[in-house]
DNA sequence: CGCCCAGTTGATTGAGATCAAGAGGGGTGG
DNA sequence: CCACCCCTCTTGATCTCAATCAACTGGGCG
């Protein structure tokens, strides 16, 4: 019979055994930055601390850290305790989870102004790597309860936010459980135009800030065929590829097409 | 060459055009039901009323409107305008999106304490649809809002409610990106025996209100996988199958363990 | 200079979709 | 009450597309 309970055991995804994920480096993880003003920080705008102002947002500014993250640095794990609440200042995170034999799903990537910290009952619900050198402003999360108890500007603006997060995580289910590989790819490069166009005046360049293989465990696919769809793309006219990390989209419009415009 | 870009017009998914989902059907949506109060009320404990009391909650009551909805029904539509938060009371209902050609991804099933009326910037951002007849209690969102101001709890509850709903969409995200339709299917029943265990006493029996069609959609594969899957389970003596709506699980720990626990 | 690793491309395979047919069960109407 | 139909679910046969396996390319870095 074509489907049998096979076992799991069985070696079916040596690939990811082979090549583990980077190991988890909690000493080297963040370099606290000295102390500057936040009206003056690259997040604050889009950030949960654009609702405060004056005393307020001077209150809450003594209260976090500014770090530094490298490159591939774990910002926190799965089942750790969950201490703060991150503010993304600059650079992209990763958001993944593990199942046991080392099939990763990417659920999301967290840039400018981006939360980060999802947790239940105490502790983090998935990993947070950084893909490129990042800075973070992380809160502890006793003062932020006690801040929003306060403030409720600030648990409304987090409310918010977690809104835009459960509507972006319906579009992912509906790419992951019903979306072709074509559509995947094409879906994931428009929505990248669209998180970054503001920043960019006019071109449509997408900077892929994350390895094939982040690109592949976010969409559900392997590099392989991400790889071929962007060959494919690139062979329809549809984008050119300057560099592996660089996506430059020659027809918005096929592409939209092609990704299934919700 | 395997990999080309499909024109999605070629009627790949004809079975989904042939049989289209049902019409809304506005008009006999919803049928008012008399007040009672609400601490006799079966969803009071778990739905987000549970943190208020006494005089809040008696105008709680008066703000919100409890409805019986017919199996088949719609509750809402995707891009209707959002005027309610519902509360389901007894009954299931089912949290679908569509694509163009009418391919469905099932993103949630709420049942008894759960609510429903995720919206994005004024209109709904899925649909509602009742899987069983149910009763619903509905509060229109500018009342809500207006309370929440007032009441802290509420919104604090509400946010509760939101975090779980994050962690679960997580989970669902890992099952469609990287899990196996054996280890769908186990999940699947594994978290179902889980939200309804408390109601009946110790047995691991398995009520499934929903079609196949319902469980597939929800799992990112077809009716026959599904069906399949099933029957792969009750060959291994994992599960028995009295009737196509009863599962009876015979081995907790394997049917956890198929479901790779995460 | 050559190694290493990410990415691409090619060949093959196999799991799940698709196509097709049969079984069961509930409701309706004669 | 039974016969028929309809619809859902199951089961079987076949096909297809993305995964897998494998080889090659090119750029960065020691």
């Amino acid at each position: 019979m074509a489907l049998e309970l096979r076992d799991r055991d069985t070696g079916v995804y040596d690939a990811y055994k082979a090549k583990p994920y980077p190991p988890h480096n909690p000493e080297a993880k963040a370099r606290p930055i000295p102390l500057s003003p936040c009206n003056c920080c690259a997040a604050h705008k889009k950030a949960i601390c654009a609702s405060l102002d004056g005393t307020e947002l001077h209150r809450f500014r003594k209260l976090s850290q500014v770090r530094l993250v490298k490159a591939g640095q774990s910002i926190y794990r799965e089942l750790d305790p969950a201490n703060y609440l991150y503010t993304v200042v600059s650079g992209e995170a990763r958001l993944s989870s593990l199942l046991n034999d080392g099939r990763r799903q990417v659920t999301d990537f967290r840039a400018c102004g981006d939360k980060l910290g999802e947790h239940i009952q105490g502790y983090y619900s998935a990993n947070a790597e950084a893909i490129t050198d990042m800075i973070v402003c992380q809160i502890p999360l006793p003062e932020l309860q006690a801040r929003m108890s306060e403030m409720p500007g600030l648990r409304v603006s987090l409310m918010e936010k977690m809104e835009t997060e459960i509507n972006q995580m319906r579009s992912h289910l509906m790419l992951l459980g019903r979306k072709t590989p074509i559509e995947k790819v094409a879906t994931f490069l428009v929505e990248r135009a669209k998180k970054f166009e503001s920043a960019t005046a006019e071109n449509t360049d997408i900077g892929l800030s994350m390895s094939r293989r982040d690109i592949a465990d976010y969409l559900g696919l392997t590099i392989e065929t991400v790889s071929r769809t962007l060959t494919a793309l690139k062979t329809k006219g549809v984008v050119s590829i300057p560099s592996p990390d660089q996506i430059s989209v020659l027809d918005m419009m096929e592409l939209k097409y092609l990704a299934g415009i919700e």
